[in-house]
DNA sequence: CACTGAACTTACAAAATTGTAAGCTAAACA
DNA sequence: TGTTTAGCTTACAATTTTGTAAGTTCAGTG
């Protein structure tokens, strides 16, 4: 779906070249990743968990969202072992090192973000 | 240009509700928002001068970052106080108190953006 | 007063993301 | 064996972001 002749393309590739924070920035961009990941650090793991814990969320989105994250490395899918058919998403190491940056996030978040006071 | 009814705009306003780290991830998200509060930071503040550090910006893009920048706070516009006509963009108190942020999302792009070490 | 350069703006188009609606597959259950 | 349920996939469309190309405005310079 990425054209990867478009000028569009070729600047993200280029800043990422020329900035660390806008090449971290990225692997984290996507309406529903950030919080996909936050909601698995707190244990939620199956695909139908995450849907309810993102109410609004479709199930199209989802997946793809997920297997973004998969590809960046930043997650993993596994099946789970007893029930079969049944998959489970887990932070990979990859992923659990995000725990600082998303802090971060999350702190600045918690003293700016008027919303999230209601 | 972002239409307020539309199920996208909504779903962003109620994820910032739930969650502070995707709050502030779209506080500092377009292509070059993030590069271009590096490069204020490093001291850089003429719409000219920031165009020659990104080189690939266009004028249009440039401006409208700047524009969002401003309007979410994080910097502020000025009119030279010598030549006139001149402006300069600097962070306002909102955006120096993003250093924490920028910190970490360098950081962990510096450790793992294999990109970087070209 | 013509000319240049900085800092934009406008009209348009391409690309990328996100959402809608429906369907599909395999396991589990009644 | 028919029905559910989880976990997707597909075709399509709306929305949003980003880029192209060309202008505009106004101060400073010669």
């Amino acid at each position: 779906m990425i054209k990867t002749t478009s000028t569009n393309y070729i600047n993200a590739q280029t800043l990422h070249g020329l900035c660390d924070a806008a090449y971290t920035l990225a692997m984290i961009s996507g309406r529903w990743k950030l919080t996909l990941l936050v909601k698995l650090r707190e244990g939620n793991q199956r695909f139908s968990e995450l849907k309810t814990q993102l109410p609004a969320i479709t199930e199209r989105v989802l997946a793809l969202q997920l297997k973004e994250l998969e590809k960046s490395g930043l997650i993993i899918k596994k099946a789970s072992a007893l029930k079969s058919k049944l998959y489970h998403y887990e932070l990979s190491p990859l992923g659990k090192s995000l725990d600082q940056v998303i802090q971060s996030l999350s702190d600045w978040g918690k003293i700016n973000n008027l919303q999230s006071e209601l």
